[in-house]
DNA sequence: AATGAATGAGTTTTCATTCAT
DNA sequence: GATGAATGAAAACTCATTCAT
């Protein structure tokens, strides 16, 4: 076989993958996983039920392989690099920001995080370890830089860096996934303020806030 | 019909219930709620299929009623008033030690509830505004009044409140429901610390740090 | 629960397993087994497709009972002890009508077997060691008595006992599922005659013939 | 068309059918034809699944032809030619032992006709006349020589060959295709030398027995 | 009230066959 | 001719719900 033909092919099968977990994310998002049947997604994906099983063996792979494949912060990553020499009082702010866009963006696949992770005591042990674990780590980084700076209380960096994610977590699921919005809206403005300083000050190292007093 | 009898019998029908709802709570924790046959839910209540139907007349209406009668915090009034007059730097410490005990004892019914409640609009919507929106006034009630009081910044209350929410919310998820106790785990010390220092010194005003500071 | 309901549940459940297997075979034998759905079969069963199911968990189970519940020569051991004490002389030409009557009548079975048991290596496996092994030895022992006695020629006694069997299954193969009946019929007297005689001549010991010979 | 190269077509194609035949057969020996998939046989043939459809229009069709191509016994006239003026005694064995060493060679093929010619009465019929009648045939036309010279008994030609195909088919079936050779083997020359005695002595003239005994 | 056998609509999955490249 | 992706009809299997006992 030519290097090239399969090369093509690999190509060409990829895109009708990305196809099929595009249109499974928007039924699943919809609806629910075991709610949703083969035929809604292949319907959505505009191909034929059989087709599906061309490029996902079995309905739970599908989900698998959705779950894994788009991941609520890819960019997270970049992010941090773009805030690493920030101090957390110019830093923090920007990463809230930029992290509660991406979320809002992506309800659709946190819809379905949320509700089929924890159906299933494997799905949730490989979702906290391959996607949670990572951006606790990578915030914990960047923490940790500025603990030692003396810029942040020195705590524990992970739990702190858990604190960040819960708040936005939390403003996630009531605000956009749970009609938060009709009783009690909050702009992305007021989301972002209120995290954040809920975060700064609170991790805010006492030593700076005496040294600004004392500055005056 | 003698009303002893009648009543003798609600109270019968009562436990029977109770039954039902006990297993299907440990069974749908477990599976979740889609991925459960109602066999498995007799089978753990020690009844047979058919007699569900006698109590229950749906699956659907057995998980509603699971959910409307198992609450996650239905002593957080009591807890409330127990803390009304204490400032929040000792109140709010104790509040959050105490709903973290109640979340862990009850991380069964967390796991049913955080899948179930998003796989279907109009029951994210009754619950948020059933039970979500009721514990966030609560809390916010106690918030405002500390506000007033000049102890606590001003700021959105409902939003202050949903922040230590949040952050007790995600340590349930990922300590409890998602084995984060293997890759990361946290004493329930550690825990109550992080989530209450957080939460004190960015709602603290300044002008209380200054106070202090002033008084010494 | 009361022993007495549960052992009637049982007869109950065993009349139906028999219901459920009767209407297999008719099925089976008339189309081959992969070629019939579990529909045909409820339908022939007079019951719903979903209570096959009750019974037995899988249509390839349903074939395996079928093929182990029904033997083609239950009554064999019952036949052999009638002809036990007879002389081979007499006893073979009794038992060949016996067994040739048996066949078929148990063609339906006879044309599932033949069909089933060499499409898969493990059911082959089975069906030879549970019922052909048994069915060779119980004429082996007899054989090897009259061995013993004198009246049979010494040989392999299973062997030798393969080959009345051979010759039996042939014509039933030939005569009654092949439509060897229309192009070379047998009448059943002609196949029990043309089996004992080549049977017992060629078993019979040299010695009786002398013997019979030198008798005149 | 210039008819070289329609022949040299013609050949090639030949040779592609004959080998998806021979993959057919391999795997149809192994798995059956039901539960056989193209996909197997064309991954079996070293060929694309679209490709069989290129020269076999029907699953169905790859099965006739397969069951049409390979005889189980195409030199059984030459074999028979070959004997044609031996007496039984010496033609018997050398015919069973040249036989057998067929059927086992072909076992793979015989698997698959012993499973597919029952699963339809009209191909069990077709099976019957153009492969059984004329093996028979063959053999019958031999014994009747020899029933007229007196070298056997005089006895049905067709039922007579019969009992010698049945006796070696037997074998066929339960050592090579049922696992009989681990629950009780028999050597190649075991099965010629229990086959031929058993056909010999019960065929024999008695006439000739007692010449060769008054010969003595 | 309690039971559990029976049901059948609904779902996942398979795979022979087609057809554009 | 050769390919293999796409198809969809057909089949196995599930399970919430009913109901006679």
């Amino acid at each position: 076989m030519p290097r090239v033909a399969a090369a093509r092919r690999e190509q060409y099968a990829a895109g009708r993958r990305d196809q099929i977990l595009e249109a499974a994310l928007r039924v699943f998002a919809d609806k629910g996983f075991a709610e949703t049947t083969m035929d809604e997604v292949a319907a959505d994906a505009g191909l034929a039920k059989g087709s599906l099983y061309v490029y996902f063996p079995t309905k739970e792979d599908l989900l698998r392989k959705l779950l894994s494949r788009f991941t609520l912060l890819p960019e997270l990553p970049q992010l941090m690099d773009s805030i690493r020499e920030m101090p957390p009082r110019k830093g923090i702010p920007k990463l809230v920001t930029q992290i509660w866009r991406r979320f809002r963006e992506r309800r659709e696949l946190a819809r379905v995080v949320v509700r089929e992770i924890h159906s299933n005591a494997e799905r949730a042990r490989i979702f906290n370890e391959e996607v949670g674990l990572r951006a606790y780590r990578l915030l914990a980084d960047y923490l940790a830089v500025w603990m030692k700076r003396g810029d942040l209380k020195r705590a524990d960096p992970i739990a702190t860096a858990q604190c960040l994610f819960g708040m936005l977590w939390f403003f996630l699921l009531s605000q956009e996934l749970m009609s938060g919005k009709e009783t009690h809206p909050l702009s992305d403005q007021a989301v972002g303020k209120v995290v954040s300083q809920m975060f700064l000050a609170g991790a805010a190292a006492p030593a700076q806030l005496s040294a600004r007093k004392r500055g005056r």
